[in-house]
DNA sequence: CGCGGCTTTGATGTTCATCAAGTAAAGTGG
DNA sequence: CCACTTTACTTGATGAACATCAAAGCCGCG
């Protein structure tokens, strides 16, 4: 059960200047009613499938998944996401259901904020809209964006293209925790599991990636690029 | 060359209440300055990836297609629009250049609003902000669950849900021309063009569906909803 | 300690792209 | 309007890429 945390201001938060810069104090002091901040562990779920839409969710910490099922299949993972990244504002304004689940990867902190009020405060001021729709239209272009650069390639390239992605886009180190399962990687770039534990194996042994459990570390960024191109 | 066409008044339009309905004449008056209406053919380009985006597109009538090209290999199609689909959201507020290329599929009317226009009236009217939102929000969330329907099925089940669809959600009848070349429905369910053809070939000789060139007429709509399901 | 979940490797068969080759249809220029 | 060229469509054969099955080691947890 994810613990409701001490909620602070939203005029205080840290987060205030990526979206909530041009509202004003009683604007935001609007948008703190019914605002709840929770606290997920790993694994945990934080919305189902399915369940109806009543807040624009926003993460402050941690690391999530955007989960969909598919009849009694496997599940597949449309997108991960770290605080800074808008995931929450996908389907917020066109679905009354979450099209997919939402759970946690790393332990993660949610910020809840009620849904109508939102959509006031856009109505109420329309530069704030603008931005809203800049950082919609920007997660948006990212998922498609990834999923054809996914979906275009063979296993080779797209293992290639998440390793160097992560390094150079997330962690900004060729060293790195890698935060998802072999089975979680294989879930997003749809893939089995064997396989993409195979191409690791094979990249090891060409000696283009150091392994040891999650740790990865790029010795040969070079190659990988190479196999982003023509894998 | 595209045909400029005579411009007729947004106040008149007959798409006006799809998504102008909001605004005043006077805001119409506005979004009229700079605005063009071209007439494109079947095949010709509409813009081309990587050109700046300065305006809004908007098509009043045809079809077109959204294509990603991608370092001499094929290209494939992110999404196809028909009227009333608001494609031209894509990217727009993101980006400053288109991330595809659009071309005509069927002859087509496409208007084009200033960007700096549309973004101004968006600051001066949130309701009218919120109502741009919903239709990114949406056209964004139907090319993601589109693109996620199609790349985890094989070709059989891909095929058949695209029939379906075009059955069902375009043109409401099991009896239609189909728009695409084999070699496009190829681009846009990444597969190739000649298993694209067997497996209509296969529905034919199984009494699926009737072929007679570009007309498709499905005759076992349970069989191809089985093949969506476990295909 | 034993159970289930995650990881790893090998072997096997299926799915699919690619190559090749031929026919039909649709533009193109004299 | 006809010969010519190109583009779209079609079928079969082949091999590569990949999922799936099987089996075993590993680790955390009750």
């Amino acid at each position: 059960m994810p613990e409701i945390l001490n909620t602070s201001a939203c005029n205080k938060c840290a987060f205030r200047s990526l979206l909530f810069e041009n509202l004003t104090d009683d604007e935001l002091i609007d948008l703190n009613v019914n605002k709840v901040e929770k606290k997920y562990y790993k694994k945990e779920i934080v919305v189902e499938q399915g369940e109806p839409i009543k807040e624009f969710l926003y993460l402050k910490e941690g690391l999530i998944k955007l989960v969909k099922k598919d009849g009694m299949k496997k599940e597949h993972i449309i997108s991960i996401a770290r605080p800074l990244n808008f995931i929450g504002f996908l389907s917020v304004f066109s679905n009354d259901k979450y099209q997919y689940s939402i759970s946690a990867i790393e332990d993660s902190v949610m910020c809840f904020i009620d849904l109508e009020v939102l959509k006031n405060t856009i109505r109420n001021n329309g530069v704030f809209a603008l931005e809203v729709l800049e950082k919609i239209s920007k997660i948006s272009d990212d998922i498609i964006q990834f999923r054809m650069m996914i979906d275009r390639r063979q296993l080779r390239g797209r293992i290639a293209y998440i390793l160097v992605m992560f390094a150079k886009q997330v962690y900004f180190n060729s060293k790195f925790h890698l935060p998802l399962s072999r089975k979680e990687i294989a879930e997003l770039i749809d893939m089995s599991t064997e396989n993409v534990i195979r191409i690791l194996s094979e990249f090891r042994r060409d000696e283009i990636i150091r392994i040891d459990g999650s740790q990865i570390e790029i010795l040969n960024i070079g190659q990988l690029e190479r196999l982003c191109r023509f894998g």
